[in-house]
DNA sequence: TCTTGACACCTAGAACAACTAGGCATATAT
DNA sequence: ATATATGCCTAGTTGTTCTAGGTGTCAAGA
């Protein structure tokens, strides 16, 4: 038995990520965090999982990064979202609701 | 341009097999099409998902298999779930439901 | 003092799902 | 004749996520 698979994110990561940097410059390691608490810890972002994601979301020109002091008093990266960033969050949002949709029409279906 | 990544399905794919096969006996090209139907063209089941895939549902005992005449009169191999198979529905739903929960309250995050 | 835990960053390699792009074969319609 | 739809399949690539490590700082407690 224990057969678990997390492998939770299922491709929501990116979205997740830009959602939760657009609201303010964040660094790293409080995104998942926030995550973690806002999803009510439904979501817990692995440090494999997240940095990796940063680094794609900053290649792809939608995210851009600036070292800062964090409140910890210790030096942090902190992210925000370009104006590139901001459409493709609008764009997986709104195919985030499509998705969810259709698969909301499957699962109803009864016969 | 031209960015388009398909890539559409996200992990829910088995889940919408076995829901739809749940409905009665069927076989693996009128699955993929009931797919698409039913969700309206969103999904498109590619034939190279789709044939691995009733491929590992299989060898994880939760669908089983038979060839069996098609109305088309040719042969066709149709699908059941098994009792697993029931029981793998059941989890992959509710996690589902969860899953799309903890995104939605990270997506209404205003600040 | 020493060590544990939280913070904060990182990477390499494995696992896996989904895709592209091919293949085979039959039946029907043009 | 040949194109289209049906119906099955696999090999190899890509991309995301995971495990499992690594670095270093700082505060609290034994």
């Amino acid at each position: 038995m224990a057969e678990d698979k997390p492998e939770v994110l299922k491709g929501t990561l990116d979205m997740l990520i830009l959602k939760i940097v657009a609201l303010g410059p964040i660094h790293g390691y409080a995104i998942s965090q926030r995550i973690q608490q806002i999803s009510k810890e439904f979501f817990q972002v692995q440090q494999g999982s997240l940095y990796p994601a940063l680094h794609r979301l900053e290649n792809r020109g939608w995210l851009d990064a600036e070292w800062r002091e964090a409140s910890s008093g210790r030096e942090a990266k902190f992210y925000k979202v370009t104006k590139k960033g901001r459409k493709q969050l609008e764009a997986e949002v709104l195919n985030w609701a499509r998705l969810s949709d259709a698969v909301a029409l499957i699962l109803r279906t009864a016969e």
